[in-house]
DNA sequence: AAATTTGACAACCGCGCGCCT
DNA sequence: AAGGCGCGCGGTTGTCAAATT
């Protein structure tokens, strides 16, 4: 099923339009209308391909083009339907009057692509990265920084290590948080299975949902967790293997599962589960690490300033 | 001030699909 | 049914200006 190339005669003009191109694509367009876009280019005068000039005029002369920086309900619109359509950027567009699948690609790669990077979600996926658990020494140890801006309060780099220390424990935070409440959509697989909208956690609406995180209640006390009941990424398993023993409770916050058919929601991790950072080994913050894992036998770290406090979800609530 | 790097956006390229003959 | 053709889509590259060194 060949098909001939449309642009690869001799002597046809390609790169940048000139200003004289313009007008007389503009021109001919407003009288005749575009037609066959392969027959336009001699009617109109122009030494250019057809293909070439649909382009310049559907990403770029077309009237009703809407120029300009993009709306943060535009951003919103382009993150919602891209988690729901993927790189279909033509059936983005046609959700955003004005705008077209090129420019959106374009907005895209150089804007909500690394945005999302940077919140530590897969652009592709809007999942939060599978691999965001190796990367937390680093965030740990920009973390750490601000006992140096602490003692050098002066220091101007140090103002924006704290900056950037700050953002990359924001960033973990999300990640945990994000990262919980899918595994507890996703042990609920068997009634979320499938790629519809509903199932799908969106890092941004997520955020502004009424998820399933909730205050744990006086009159409720945690039920213990048991960490074979979690799920942990594979990669977590490979390098750390889990105590199936532990059991605890903790005061602070509970993640619960949705609750299906008004069934009772089920707790499904507390604070003081999450791993610790070099040793998996499960105990309340603060804690010192009581394994023999631990190596040099000193305190390894607890997650404390990853830990999804209440401060941290009420900025959610 | 010049050179280099980075970011944003325009344009190109190749491919697949659907229509027509 | 097979092939030609036009069109649209998505990925990639090119260009240029701004920022940085």
């Amino acid at each position: 099923m060949g098909r001939s190339p449309c642009c690869d005669e001799n002597g046809l003009k390609k790169g940048p339009w000139t200003p004289e191109e313009d007008q007389k694509l503009v021109d001919y367009i407003q009288k005749h209308g575009h037609g066959s876009w392969r027959a336009l280019p001699k009617l109109a005068g122009l030494n250019r391909c057809g293909k070439s000039c649909r382009l310049r005029w559907t990403n770029y002369l077309r009237p009703d083009i809407k120029r300009g920086k993009f709306s943060p309900e535009e951003e919103q619109i382009i993150l919602n339907l891209h988690s729901v359509l993927g790189n279909k950027w033509s059936a983005i567009a046609t959700n955003l009057p004005g705008r077209t699948d090129n420019e959106i690609k374009n907005f895209w790669n150089t804007h909500l692509k690394k945005k999302l990077i940077q919140m530590g979600f897969d652009p592709m996926t809007h999942r939060p990265r599978t691999d965001f658990l190796a990367t937390l020494p680093h965030l740990i140890a920009l973390a750490n920084l601000k006992e140096l801006v602490d003692n050098n309060p002066w220091d101007d780099h140090s103002m924006r290590l704290q900056a950037e220390a700050v953002q990359a424990v924001h960033a973990a935070k999300l990640q945990c948080l994000q990262y919980f409440i899918q595994s507890a959509m996703g042990s609920n697989s068997s009634t979320n299975s499938g790629s519809s909208m509903t199932a799908e956690l969106e890092p941004m609406s997520l955020l502004n949902s009424q998820m399933m995180v909730m205050p744990s209640m006086p009159s409720a006390p945690a039920p213990a967790v048991h960490l074979q009941d979690l799920q942990i990424p594979s990669s977590f398993e490979q390098q750390q293997p889990l105590s199936n023993e532990t059991n605890h409770q903790d005061s602070s916050f509970i993640v619960f599962s949705q609750g299906e058919n008004s069934t009772p929601r089920t707790p499904l991790i507390s604070p003081s589960s999450l791993p610790p950072l070099t040793d998996i080994s499960v105990g309340n913050p603060g804690d010192a690490c009581s394994t023999s894992s631990c190596g040099d036998g000193g305190a390894a770290p607890f997650w404390p300033e990853l830990l999804l406090d209440d401060t941290f979800l009420s900025e959610f609530a």
